[in-house]
RNA sequence: GGUUUGGUAGUUCAGUUGGUUAGAAUACCUGCCUGUCACGCAGGGGGUCGCGGGUUCGAGUCCCGUCCAGACCGCCA
């Protein structure tokens, strides 16, 4: 037997038992009379002491040649230390090693294994087995098996039913590109890993599964990011005779348990917010609402004054800075060469300082009276102490530059405070987007979204007008779900893809399953789909998604661990029907 | 595809205007140490300055190219 306790377990009532530990040598301290080794597992560290006088000397000279990470099983007695250590949780006690084994030896790590560790990314994405060893990361892997389960009872005690769809499908032309399979038996034909089960679960309502779930890996071969990873993990659901509103209610439950359960934290408020409304008031359909800052428009009060740069532009729109009086000339100056960054693409940037007085000093007080600036601060909500942040220019570059400045200073000034959790739905998204390359509409949320009834008349008029009943659930500024309610006839389903420039036969080669499936009695249905990985780094208080998942790929897709993706032999190349490049 | 930041000891980094033998911390090794727990003290080993080319009497430092990594934009229905 390997072990009757783990290493995170004893404590004083256990003093005098004779206990035998397993696991890996964090760290060992030798005084000369006494050495200590601390012993490490996934519970936790419990200190093993070696005593010139009460150890066996062939054991005290095991114990020093121990390294780092050895795994070793011990056999001894717990006693009580005599110094103790609070800030552990088997501080208390300690274990006078009788026989001490070495089940495996090890390298030095290139990095150590400990909560602040010295290594850098690439270095522990290479050993990541070596960094999953860390607290940090090993209690992420635990965390988000938590949020797992807790989807999985919400959703199971709602009557969801959880079902695997197949990965191996059928690579379509719209959304994000496919990573393709080579079909060895059809030589020259290739499935695509699924973008999502999103036709499947369709399919699983027209088969009449009512409520299905399933927690599942999903395929995108688009540049990655922070949060954004080539294989991801969605939560994946749909419901069929239900309206939006049914579905709303029913993943506000979900969200609401999982910040309760997980976090601890309930959510009192709920708020929706059309798509309109987003881009107007935060410049973004994802706003983060746990601060103010919403965007003010000064057209009215601004323009037809002497200053050109406003006159000419489309927009002028600002936001009043909580504070922002206090920030020097100097940080000013910084700000605006932030927004000036071609990230950002500003071509600069307005400020009007609230001062305690009551009066205002601006960066145009040649062009603006102290009555025009009192009207700016009306329109941005400015108080005294304030700082008004005005950008111009094209309405919608202008909303995206001011969002992302909204967003930067929220972040230096500790608006986004990560243990507090600011849900909304934002909803009424259009149906349709024109993409100035292919010169056509792409389907904004995905091209079974169902648009309003009331508005399919619209469609031929006025394409780009039309709403749908798509819906985002937000969190903290970040999208962590989407859907929509489905098209289920397939006289709609052929409009739209009419609209979106399919002919009627490539439709019918593309989706004509689908559309035979809408033949058979397909019920009304809708669904969302959450990203897990996003959601459960949120929920854990952080933004990038990494440290949520157990073996990441890095920025250029690359899993720098076994070192994927890689050329494969001749021999497969030719069975499979391909050349190599 | 683009913008931008970086690549120097096992690791994280510093390295001034181009100028002697490239440093620090930490990790590692050796010794000492009567209760450590970020132990302490003394000593030691450890470098293709990413790679290739160029400028120069002289390049870690300047220039060109290239590879790798990070952040962001495009992209992600």
């Amino acid at each position: 037997m390997y072990r009757t306790h783990h290493c995170g377990e004893l404590r004083g009532s256990h003093i005098n038992q004779k206990v035998t530990l397993s696991g890996w040598v964090q760290k060992s301290r030798d005084k000369g009379f006494v050495a200590w080794v601390d012993l490490r597992d996934r519970y936790g560290i419990t200190q093993l002491v070696f005593d010139a006088d009460r150890t066996d000397k062939k054991i005290m000279e095991a114990a020093r040649s121990l390294g780092r990470e050895f795994v070793i099983q011990v056999s001894g007695t717990v006693i009580e230390r005599a110094s103790k250590n609070p800030n552990i949780s088997t501080g208390d006690i300690e274990i006078l090693v009788e026989s001490l084994s070495v089940l495996n030896t090890a390298k030095v790590p290139p990095f150590t294994i400990e909560d602040e560790t010295d290594g850098g990314e690439e270095l522990r994405m290479k050993y990541r087995y070596l960094d999953i060893r860390r607290n940090p990361v090993k209690n992420n892997l635990i965390f988000r098996h938590k949020v797992a389960q807790e989807v999985r009872n919400y959703l199971s005690a709602k009557e969801f039913i959880e079902v695997e769809t197949p990965y191996l499908i059928k690579s379509t032309p719209e959304g994000a590109r496919d990573f393709v399979v080579p079909s060895r038996m059809n030589e020259g034909q290739f499935y695509a890993l699924p973008q999502s089960p999103q036709t499947f679960k369709q399919l699983l309502m027209v088969g009449g599964m009512d409520k299905y779930f399933q927690i599942v890996k999903c395929f995108r071969d688009e540049d990655l990011r922070a949060d954004r990873q080539p294989e991801f993990t969605q939560i994946d659901c749909e419901m069929a005779f239900v309206e939006q509103e049914d579905i709303l209610n029913t993943f506000e439950g979900l969200t609401r348990h999982l910040i309760k359960s997980i976090s601890n934290v309930d959510i009192d408020s709920f708020p929706r917010m059309s798509y309109d409304e987003a881009i107007k008031t935060y410049g973004n359909d994802k706003p983060d609402i746990r601060f103010g800052m919403k965007f003010g428009e000064l057209n009215s009060v601004a323009q037809h004054k002497l200053f050109n740069v406003f006159n000419s532009a489309e927009l002028v729109v600002g936001i009043a800075v909580p504070g922002g009086n206090s920030f020097s000339r100097k940080e000013i100056d910084k700000l605006i060469d932030w927004v000036k960054r071609p990230q950002i693409g500003a071509l600069g940037m307005v400020y009007v300082r609230c001062n305690d007085d009551g009066s205002y000093k601006s960066s145009v007080d040649k062009f603006y009276d102290q009555d025009d600036l009192a009207n700016w601060a009306k329109a941005t909500e400015a108080k005294k102490g304030d700082l008004i942040c005005v950008l111009s220019g094209k309405t919608n570059e202008v909303r995206a530059q001011l969002s992302a400045l909204r967003m930067e200073l929220a972040e230096r000034l500790g608006l986004r405070n990560p243990k507090e959790f600011a849900p909304l739905w934002v909803t009424d998204f259009p149906l349709l987007e024109w993409d100035e390359d292919t010169q056509r509409y792409h389907a904004m949320h995905h091209p079974f979204t169902a648009p309003k009834p009331e508005q399919i008349d619209l469609l031929d008029s006025d394409p780009g007008a039309v709403k749908a009943n798509a819906y985002d659930l937000v969190l903290n500024g970040n999208e962590i779900g989407g859907g929509s309610i489905r098209i289920h006839d397939k006289k709609t389903q052929a409009l739209m893809f009419d609209h979106l420039g399919f002919t009627e036969e490539e439709a019918k080669a593309q989706f004509g399953f689908l559309m035979n499936a809408f033949e058979y009695g397909a019920p009304p249905h809708g669904g969302i789909a959450f990203g897990l990985d996003r959601l459960v780094a949120i929920l854990g208080g952080q933004e990038t998604i990494r440290d949520f998942i157990s073996f990441p790929k890095n920025n250029s897709g690359r899993d720098v661990m076994i070192d994927a993706p890689a050329p494969i032999a001749k021999d497969q190349l030719d069975e499979l029907g391909l050349k190599a490049k």
